[in-house]
Order: C-alpha cells, then sequence, then structure tokens
RNA sequence: GGAUCUGUGGCGUAACUUGGAUAGCGCAUCUGGCUUCGGACCAGAGGGUUGCGGGUUCAAAUCCCGCCAGAUCCA
C-alpha cells in the first residue's frame, strides 16, 4: 500500500512552500490548506499570499513572487508563475504519469488503499428492519447506504463488523404475532416477508375497528417468558421472516456478519445490567412520585454544556422504563451501545444463521445456545439510520457522557441520512403503501428493462449470460441512485430515475469499465505492462491520470466524513474522464506503436481503478453490456 | 414554544464542514458527430440576482446575524 501521487505531491509542495514562505519573513499557518488541484491555472496552485496579506502592507501579488523567488521548488515542478496572486505550479507530466501509472497498478481491489483505519474494529450497523415484512425502498436505502459505509471503512483498513439488530419485541412484531393468532394463519405460496407484512397492514386496519391494546400487552409479557408457546412462536415467525429478508438482501449483493436479536439482549440479562450500571453511576434514577412515579429515568439536570437538541424541555428527564416495566427504545439502545464498547461482559451465544452467504462467509446470529464469539468491543460504532431519529440518537450519546465515557460518546457515530419517499407521501408498514414499492419489486423492474436492452445489443449472449448482466446493471442503476446524493437530503423516489441508465448513474460507470477491458482484451497485451509515459501527454489522458492519482485520498475523505456519495461521483467523474480519452484519442487504433502501449496501459490502470470503485459501492463490474 | 435539516437554471443535484480565480454535473430542450477502438457515448448551444435582507472580508453559494418557506423531531 502506497500513498497517493496526489497527497505525496502535495506534502512535499507544502513543505517546500512553507520553506520559502519563511526565509521570506513570513509565518502562514497550515499552508497545506492552500494547496490543491486547479483548472486552467497550472495544474496545482496555491492561495497562501492571501493569508499571509492579510494585516500587511504589501499586494498578494508580490507576497506570491516573494515567496516564490526564495522557493526550492521540488524536482517534478516544471515551472512556478505567479498569477493574481496565486502561485500556479506546473507538473512535469512524464513524471507524474509514470508515478500515478505505478500506483494505480499497485493497488488490488481484495487489500485496503489506505491504512487510515490501522486495522481497528469498527460496528457498522444496518439495516435494522422490523421482521415483520419485506424491505420497502425505505429499508434499501439504509442497506446500501450501509454496505457501502462498510466497504468504504475496509477500504480505509478498518476490521469491519457488519451487525444487523433485530427488534422482535418491538410493538410491530407483537402485533403481527397477534395477527397470526387472530387472523390468517396460512401463509400460501407468497415470500413469507411479503405474506406477513400485509397481514401486519390488516392487522392495523383490524386496530381501527376495535381496541385489542389489552390483549397486546399481554401478548408481549408471554413473548418475553422463556419457554412459552408465544415466545417460541414469535421467535419462529420473525426467524422466517429474517430469512426472506435475506433473499432480497442476497440479491442485491448485501451481506452481514451478525444478527443481534432484542429477545437475546433481554435473555442474556443485559438491559437489567445496563439499568443497574446507570442507576449506580446515578445517571438513572427511580422516580417515587409524580406523573413519573415507578419509571426509571435518565436525570439530564446534571449536564453541563447540554446540546442545543434539549433545549426547550418540560421536564430535564427521560424514562428509560415505564411504570410497567416496559424498557423505551432509548433504554435498549444504550444497553445495546454499551455492549457494543465492551461495557457489558459479552454474555451473547452465537450460532451460525446462515452457513454460507453468497460471498462466501457465513452469518450468525445471536442464539440461546452456541459459543461465544467475541464480537463488540470497539471504540468506534457506525449506526446508519434516518434523520428522525437524531434525537434518540443523541440520548443514546448523552447517556455515555453522563457516565463520564465521553469517548464512547464520541465513537458513536451516526449516519443521520434524509429519509425516503415517494412522491406521494413517506412509506409506512402500516399503511401498506410500501405494496409495489419494496426492494424485490424494484430489483425486478430494474432487470426487466436491463434485460431487453440487453436482449437488443447482444443477442448472441446465452439466456443465463443476459441475466447475469442485467442483474449487474440493474444492481449498478439502483444502488448509485440511492447513493447519490449527499446523505443529509432526503430522498423523493422516482422510478423513472431509478431506472436511467445513462448520465450521471452507475451504468454509465459501467459502460465505461466494459469499454476498457473491451479495448484490453483486443489488444492481446495480456499481463504485460511496458509503457513510454512520453507518449500519452495530452489534456485527455492527464485529467484521467489527476483522478486516478487521488483515488485513496476521496476514499478516506468519503470514510472521515461518512458520505457514500463521495465515491459516486468520484466514479462517476472517472468514467467521464475515460469516456473522454476514449472519444477524443484513438487508442487501439493508434499509428503509433508508443501511444498506443500508452493509452492501452492508462486504460488498464483505469479499469482497474474504476472497478475498485464499483465495488466500494457494492456495484458488479461487467465485461459487456 | 424549543431543536435539527433543506432552499442553487424547467427538474434532480455538486461545491458549504476547511471562504479563493470562470458556480461543476446529469435529465429535459435545440444543433451536430459512427466507411476509424461499443451511440447505455461524445462535442456544442440556450437556460443562474445560489430563498430574502443585512454584516465580516482583498475575496461569500460557503462564515455571522435577522427574516421567509418546506420537512422532521422534542415538548
Amino acid at each position: 500500500m502506497q500513498s497517493s501521487p496526489y497527497s505525496r505531491v502535495k506534502d512535499e509542495l507544502s513543505r517546500a512552500l512553507e520553506k520559502a514562505a519563511k526565509a521570506a519573513g513570513f509565518d502562514p499557518k497550515s499552508i497545506d490548506d492552500t494547496v490543491e488541484f486547479s483548472q486552467g491555472f497550472g495544474d496545482i496552485s496555491c492561495s497562501v499570499s492571501f493569508r499571509i496579506a492579510k494585516g500587511r502592507p504589501g499586494t498578494p501579488n508580490d507576497i506570491a513572487q516573494s515567496i516564490v523567488d526564495k522557493l526550492a521548488a521540488p524536482d517534478f515542478v516544471k515551472k512556478t508563475a505567479v498569477q493574481n496572486g496565486y502561485i500556479n505550479f506546473y507538473l512535469h507530466r512524464v513524471w507524474y504519469i509514470k508515478q500515478t501509472m505505478d500506483y494505480a497498478f499497485s493497488i488490488k481491489r481484495a487489500e485496503p488503499v489506505s491504512g487510515m483505519g490501522k486495522n481497528e474494529k469498527v460496528i457498522i450497523e444496518y439495516p435494522s428492519v422490523n421482521p415483520n415484512k419485506p424491505w420497502h425502498l425505505g429499508h434499501l436505502k439504509n442497506a446500501v447506504l450501509g454496505d457501502t459505509v462498510a466497504n468504504i471503512h475496509q477500504a480505509c483498513g478498518y476490521n469491519v463488523e457488519r451487525e444487523d439488530f433485530i427488534e422482535d419485541l418491538g410493538s410491530q412484531v407483537v402485533e403481527s404475532v397477534w395477527g397470526f393468532l387472530n387472523l390468517n394463519k396460512e401463509p400460501g405460496e407468497k415470500k413469507f416477508d411479503h405474506w406477513l407484512g400485509e397481514e401486519y397492514v390488516k392487522v392495523n386496519q383490524e386496530m381501527e375497528k376495535r381496541d385489542i391494546k389489552q390483549e397486546l400487552s399481554k401478548l408481549l409479557q408471554l413473548m418475553e417468558q422463556d419457554g412459552t408457546y408465544e415466545s417460541k412462536l414469535a421467535r419462529d415467525l420473525s426467524e422466517r421472516c429474517v430469512r426472506a429478508q435475506n433473499q432480497t438482501a442476497f440479491s442485491y449483493l448485501i451481506f452481514r456478519d451478525v444478527l443481534i436479536w432484542e429477545t437475546d439482549i433481554v435473555a442474556t440479562k443485559q438491559l437489567e445490567a445496563a439499568l443497574e450500571l446507570l442507576l449506580k453511576k446515578g445517571v438513572a434514577k427511580k422516580m417515587t412520585e409524580g406523573e413519573h412515579a415507578n419509571c426509571i429515568v435518565m436525570d439530564l439536570s446534571a449536564v453541563k454544556n447540554l446540546p442545543s437538541e434539549f433545549r426547550g424541555l418540560k421536564e430535564m428527564i427521560k424514562v428509560l422504563i415505564r411504570n410497567d416495566g416496559t424498557p423505551t427504545y432509548v433504554a435498549k439502545d444504550i444497553a445495546f451501545h454499551m455492549w457494543k464498547f465492551g461495557l457489558l461482559d459479552n454474555r451473547f451465544r452465537f450460532i451460525p444463521f446462515v452457513e454460507r452467504q453468497p460471498n462466501g462467509k457465513p452469518l450468525f446470529t445471536t442464539s440461546k445456545s452456541g459459543k461465544g464469539i467475541d464480537y463488540g468491543n470497539v471504540k468506534k460504532a457506525v449506526n446508519i439510520i434516518d434523520a428522525r431519529q437524531d434525537y434518540p440518537q443523541a440520548l443514546v450519546r448523552l447517556a455515555f457522557t453522563l457516565l463520564g465515557r465521553y469517548d464512547i460518546a464520541d465513537g458513536i457515530k451516526h449516519l443521520s441520512y434524509g429519509a425516503l419517499e415517494l412522491e406521494s407521501g413517506s412509506l409506512s408498514g402500516r399503511s401498506g403503501n410500501w405494496i409495489g414499492n419494496t426492494a424485490d419489486d424494484l430489483l425486478a423492474e430494474a432487470e426487466k428493462k436491463a434485460f431487453s436492452l440487453i436482449n437488443e445489443a447482444k443477442a448472441k449472449l446465452s439466456a443465463q449470460e443476459k441475466e447475469e448482466v442485467a442483474r449487474a446493471v440493474a444492481l449498478g442503476a439502483i444502488k448509485f441512485d440511492l447513493l447519490r446524493l449527499s446523505p443529509e437530503r432526503k430522498t423523493i423516489f422516482s422510478w423513472e430515475r431509478a431506472l436511467g441508465f445513462k448520465g450521471n448513474s452507475g451504468p454509465y460507470c459501467q459502460y465505461m469499465y466494459a469499454r476498457a477491458v473491451r479495448l484490453i482484451e483486443d489488444s492481446k497485451m495480456g499481463g504485460e505492462i511496458s509503457y513510454d509515459p512520453e507518449a500519452v501527454t495530452t489534456d485527455y489522458e492527464f485529467n484521467l491520470i489527476k483522478l486516478m492519482s487521488r483515488f485513496t485520498d476521496t476514499v478516506e475523505k468519503s470514510c472521515a466524513e461518512l458520505r457514500p456519495n463521495v465515491m459516486t461521483e468520484y466514479a462517476n467523474n472517472l468514467a467521464a474522464a475515460f469516456s473522454n480519452m476514449y472519444e477524443s484519442v484513438p487508442i487501439l487504433k493508434s499509428m503509433d506503436e508508443r501511444q498506443r502501449q500508452g493509452r492501452l496501459a492508462i486504460a488498464l490502470a483505469f479499469a482497474n481503478i474504476i472497478k475498485y470503485s464499483l465495488s466500494i459501492l457494492g456495484i458488479p463490474s461487467v465485461n459487456m453490456m
């Protein structure tokens, strides 16, 4: 693993500039902030002279010139020019191309590109869908974000644990179990999660007609008790649902390492242990009188610098355990996070839930019996949860602040994203407006469209080959569309846009990869890479080289900021730069052998990096489409 | 009542965290481009007072203050 040519050049240039600035009598702080790629004014530019000019005689231009006069420019700089107060550098392209090509060929898809994570373990939690319905488009957005964030961390050298929390004691599952006992017990031919989800809609229609609150609360108690018929039934229904949901996950090439079931948190008494700790440290207390008598609450009044979201509260408390003894969502989540960060003993037992996922790895689940596995106990945990949960997530972090564990409060990273909505409004499991808008529906629709395109264009392929390509293109279109927005922005889902195969899209990137692969195949160059960088220095090649040279930096940025859209944008720009070159200069058909070799080598480097980029996005690359 | 997020050409958005040279991209519209490597492509054109008003600065889409509009959460 080597650092990117871009960061090396930037570092070296910054150091040289700093030295020169000091020699010229200035003291610039953080000079590397002011050094970056520029367009139209050389290759790299520096704006530090403006900063220095503050409150000092002399124009930025003069200051820039005096710095340049003292500058011992690194060898890779061909020309230095002062323009409008900026210092502009022109690189020796041949050198930079060589550096970038070596770098591009050194990148292996199975290995991290960055050592940023230092092999530290990080938990990424997604999508934590209730086990009583199929994934709808909103769940899919969560899963795709989570999977990609996990891939990004892996690429940055983290040891990633992909966890999925199964809330099988929440009100939704209780209602579904009630429905199974009181309504239709026959799943029939339908995929189990779809059937269960549709039954759930019926339960809600039933609840509007009559009040079943008492029945539900009794049912929940039975479900919480080990060994009852109801607890076994509930777990069985939930597990069948999760298996059906897994088919969806696998069809989208989305995988996890371990399922954590709420019933197992309860059964292993970790919720009690968590509460005990909170009570002992005085973070929580039992109320004896007033509105919240017999509740266990978290006391916020002791917090010194209370974050702004807690301003304007009527009472400075948050209920953790209600007076009927049931825990709130926040209480469960605090306990879960204590486990994640190793504050509770790892009392879970694990067994394989799926022996071998399509990615070759097992999927474990918490269980009554089984072996202890060293999951959890991390310093960083990323939760993929939509922005409506900002407040509960803030409460969870606050609990750790109150415990004095600022490190944990800081280690909980909430990737808060704008929820996905239909044009007609937000999706809701209860209302049933997800019917026709499930993840399964979307993939089927996208595959249909992709298949008809490939069927026309590549008639000679076998049906199976066409299906494989159609699947890959469908995934490309869907995932790219879900990832391209900045996370805080809400998604108004559009079938037309999600199924768009042109422009800024997954298929566009896949198409450029396929083109590059075709060139390489037709060239019969095999694995032999010998080229002369001097033969390929036009802007078309160099624009592509510049982008490739900052691949590592881009992945790191995407990771540090928890923004997958940084990667979609990069992939698209990379593909566009290649397309530009492809359309503008002859590659295979070049009459000049040195040029031909050089351009083919660049195509090969491009193929390597776009393929890695796509794999981070969870998008398969195809050799033809 | 309190808090958070959003507001950028007809539509969808990037750049805002870290102020920097001409606000980048896609869709749609219009005009071109396959006797030369894959047209799921490319080139070009039109389309912008970056919600409004102040402020800071040599420089503001970006930072600060005040409004307006929409969404969400808490009470």
